[in-house]
DNA sequence: ATTAGGG
DNA sequence: CCCTAAT
């Protein structure tokens, strides 16, 4: 056996190839270290682009423009809409000068874009002053001993927007036992009232342990917080244990994780605090799980988006409070900057054309409810205040704002994109269709293109290589899939935005639709300081989303190992996977290693994509073969 | 920047 | 995949 292993090797192809050391240069397109995201910008900043990008699409119509709305997969808030009634709401009328997608953010922006948030200079209020005049959310928890509690926001002002919202076991027994930090869901339904915005959700009760929040909507029948307990081992489970409309294994967790800089900071602490879970693999399970009961407050931090990057301006931000819209923009700079521009004033998008309206046209007049944001978790620990927990929930609303909006319109369930078409065309004005009207606000420009190659494979030519949209279609998937998008009945009728290829590195569709934050503990209450505008940059290194490896690449590698040896990472990469950028000769060898474990262990007992075992046998092979090889020095110098 | 290992 | 220590 070993003579066969030799000879083979020995003539075959063991010999080291002269692959060049690859200059400096060369090296470093290979390195893919955290990238700071000089993007980044706090809840705040979002709120107030947002602000001014639908100020701005109010004025420069927006729409139109095929390239955005062909990328609306990734609606946030959804607004559902009525015909008249007899309130006294807040009546849109269609005027004759704009199209009805226009006439909704217009009203957006009067709402939202005057607003700014204030916050307050005492804990439990965060405010949002309005141009002229202050409105405020009321945010109350109305049966506190129920495992699902109604938290409705009243509005103050003109609009009746009541929002209902269950809150899965504030203070559920079962939940008491968590260690882990709340978790608060608000599950499509948090409404935001159009016009009011004061956000003080007085009852809250007092929280003294970690407990999972779930705020969702009433009419959801469903499932979400039917076994609480369960989460509370995985704290997060939570997600998927919301959402009963589509399975999403895990994505908080999947694409949450503490910064290293973090969890060396948290090493300094106790060991029984903790932070998250956040790989889905058990296996994998990373350390730092313990959880943030006894964290020290101070070093508790807040989370924003599934992509939880740790909070860049604590200190500077009130109290550690501050919103991530995570490092998704780096890598799509354009993108995010174009939608973001909003607030500098320039306009996004090119103005739409709006159909012909005729001006004699009867009027439909709509009512648009509310609007209700789809999902938002919030991990917050039980030593929180109720302040920090209004905060919290208000810098996620914020923040799924932030990012810029832009309306959809949906007519039975389908998404009408021909901004041309009158509302007699698309059948919105008849009275019996308005029932199936709807309005989505959806992230603008969050979303990058879905890039048509892939230069992630390692062989191009390869025709069994792997799509990347096929293949990889799955995880950002889930990322892309937040419950958010799923509009309640809405169906997305036409996918046209294809999830972008997980090969970004950054992954700006993480960003969007859903945010998690976590809450420092601390004196959150002491707080009130208007957190730094610092837009940019956070060492947010976010945990690059996992990218199984093909069977394609699973040879590539076996075959350049073979070649190589175990040792040369960096050959092994240059050669087999240059152009993988984001395949990194770690990440190499630590395929090698679990390549190797998995052909140890039983078939029965591997998971994911089955390597074929021809491959396996390769890989045990040319690891006994290079380990001897190690072993001696001398044939390995004679080799090289 | 790489390598080697532990998690 | 991440994190680190050691090169």
């Amino acid at each position: 056996m070993v003579l066969q292993k030799r000879l083979y090797y020995g003539f075959d192809g063991y010999q080291v190839p002269s692959i060049p050391r690859a200059t400096r240069s060369d090296r470093r397109r290979c390195s893919f270290r955290k990238k700071v995201d000089d993007n980044q910008m706090c809840a705040f900043d979002l709120l107030a682009t947002v602000a001014g990008k639908l100020l701005l699409e109010e004025e420069s119509s927006p729409s139109s423009s095929g390239r955005l709305s062909e990328k609306e997969l990734s609606p946030t808030l959804q607004v559902s809409i009525k015909k008249e009634q007899q309130h006294e709401d807040k009546i849109l009328k269609v005027e004759h000068c704009g199209g009805l997608e226009s006439m909704i953010t217009s009203d957006c922006s009067v709402n939202v874009a005057k607003s700014k948030i204030q916050v307050g200079s005492f804990e439990n209020k965060v405010e949002l002053a309005s141009s002229g005049y202050q409105e405020s959310f009321d945010c109350t928890v109305v049966d506190k001993f129920k495992k699902q509690r109604n938290i409705e926001l009243q509005n103050t002002g003109n609009i009746s927007n009541i929002a209902k919202a269950d809150i899965c076991s504030l203070d559920d027994p079962t939940l008491r036992d968590r260690k882990h930090p709340a978790l608060v869901s608000v599950e499509s339904s948090m409404t935001l009232p159009l016009g009011t915005d004061h956000f003080s959700c007085g009852s809250f009760p007092a929280i003294r342990e970690d407990v999972k929040l779930v705020i969702r909507d009433d009419d959801e029948n469903s499932s979400g917080c039917t076994h609480p307990s369960s989460t509370t081992t995985k704290s997060f489970r939570a997600p998927s244990c919301v959402g009963n409309r589509r399975p999403r294994n895990g994505f908080a967790s999947k694409y949450w994780k503490v910064t290293p800089k973090l969890k060396r900071e948290e090493k300094h602490f106790n060991a029984d605090s903790e932070v998250k879970p956040v790989y889905h693999h058990r296996k994998f399970c990373y350390k730092y799980q313990r959880s943030q009961r006894d964290y020290p407050i101070k070093k508790r931090k807040l989370y924003y988006d599934h992509s939880s990057v740790p909070n860049p301006d604590r200190g500077i931000s009130y109290k550690g409070i501050t919103s991530f819209p995570g490092k998704k923009f780096s890598c799509d700079a354009s993108a995010s900057s174009a939608t973001m521009c909003g607030a500098s004033g320039k306009p996004v998008c090119l103005p739409g054309e709006y159909g012909t309206f005729q001006s004699e046209d009867s009027h439909v007049k709509l009512r648009i409810k509310s609007f209700k944001i789809p999902e938002l978790f919030i991990e917050i620990p039980e030593s929180a205040t109720v302040g920090s927990l209004k905060r919290t929930v208000m810098e996620a609303v914020t923040k799924i704002l932030g990012g810029g909006l832009r309306v959809g319109v949906l007519l039975q369930g389908k998404k009408l994109r021909d901004d041309n078409k009158t509302l007699l065309q698309t059948g919105i004005s008849d009275d019996n269709k308005l029932d199936a009207l709807g309005f989505s606000l959806e992230p603008s420009g969050s979303l990058a293109s879905p890039p048509l190659h892939h230069e992630d494979s390692p062989f191009p030519l390869t025709s069994d290589s792997p799509q990347p949209l096929t293949r990889y279609s799955p995880t950002p998937i889930a990322v892309l899939d937040p419950p958010s998008l799923n509009l309640g009945s809405f169906v997305e009728s036409d996918h046209d935005s294809a999830p972008s290829p997980p090969d970004m590195s950054i992954d700006k569709n993480l960003t969007d639709s859903r945010a998690l934050v976590v809450v420092p503990a601390m004196n959150v209450g002491a707080s009130a300081v208007v957190p730094a505008r610092k837009s940019k940059r956070s060492e947010a290194a976010q945990r690059r989303i996992r990218r199984p490896f093909s069977v394609s690449e699973v040879e590539a590698l076996v075959q350049a190992v073979e070649k190589l040896g175990t040792g040369r990472w960096r050959d092994v990469k240059l050669r087999a996977f240059d152009n993988a950028k984001h395949r990194t000769y770690v990440d190499l060898k630590d395929k090698w290693k679990t390549l190797v474990h998995t052909a140890r262990i039983s078939p029965q007992q591997r998971r994911g994509e089955p390597v074929p075992q021809e491959l396996l046998d390769r890989v045990l092979n040319a690891h006994a073969h290079w380990a001897k090889q190690q072993a001696k020095p001398e044939t390995c110098r004679r080799l090289l």
